[in-house]
DNA sequence: TGCATTTAATTAGATATCGAACTATATAGA
DNA sequence: TCTATATAGTTCGATATCTAATTAAATGCA
């Protein structure tokens, strides 16, 4: 990246290499078959306290379209990680739910993942993580924001 | 992402949000058939004043796979923007360089994002982004370092 | 009531990405 | 020189992701 690029492309280049170095570390200790993106559904569940959602909640939740969640559902509840059944309040609908094996699958992966994490919190100081931190965030709502 | 997340947990999360959320965006305004690695390599070559790389030396300028990069070149290739001919001096290797037409599309690309980069940088004040470029790298040398 | 519009989910076809396995060439060491 | 190892690139099979198009059900409005 030469300093001729306009700021926020340099800003979102980093954040893409970031990204894919994270993404990468984190997806190679997960278990075999489990990806960021199952294992993403099966945290927010977790902060849920295990109430059901719909797929397009979902999708929502995460700023992924439809079909996506439609196919990671489908494979996560062929791994039985999830349950999901008609909504009976609309025929269109369909509710999604965490199973048992779902939330030890989590249990695991937290398990696995504490040591990438800790490395990755080690290399960067607290400090810088906790500078970035709001202003990440302060981006991501403007961005949100922006989408709507 | 709730409270209780590691630090580093909540950074590579609003880090890959971001990134999911831009790279939409980006990718929303490119040119038919047009992606955002395609964009990459192109942009890549310009930089580069159009010297000659090696798919190897491509992929690990983006921190991608080589199979990755095979893939994305033969497709670019296919579609006219990059020449690929052997490495005269190693029968194993090749060598990949920008056509004209490549150029041409690389121009268009960077017409099409300079809407969507106005607004990036609009809505995030360039404070915020000058604040958080240095912050960005430092992570990201850090990780690059971790990953040898 | 009935039809048009909207919304939920899926299917189809595409690209990017990965790891594992494979082929071919280069390099190093005995 | 010969063989073992390393490297360049590809092929294969998988997942995630997108857009476009399809199906089915709900909603709105005349």
């Amino acid at each position: 990246m030469t300093t001729k690029d306009p700021l926020a492309f340099q800003v979102f280049n980093e954040i893409g290499i970031i990204n894919q170095l994270t993404s990468a570390a984190f997806a190679a200790v997960l278990p075999k078959g489990m990806t960021i993106a199952q294992f993403t559904v099966l945290n927010h569940f977790a902060r849920l306290g295990h109430e059901q959602r719909s797929p397009a909640q979902l999708a929502s939740a995460f700023q992924i379209t439809r079909p996506t969640m439609t196919s990671t559902l489908a494979r996560m509840e062929k791994a039985g990680l999830v349950a999901i059944r008609p909504d009976p309040e609309d025929g269109r609908g369909k509710l999604v739910s965490v199973t048992a094996a779902g939330e030890k699958m989590r249990d695991i992966c937290l398990q696995r993942l504490a040591g990438p994490l800790a490395e990755a919190d080690a290399v960067s100081s607290r400090e810088t993580l906790a500078q970035l931190l709001p202003l990440l965030q302060d981006v991501r709502a403007k961005l949100d924001r922006l989408r709507d």
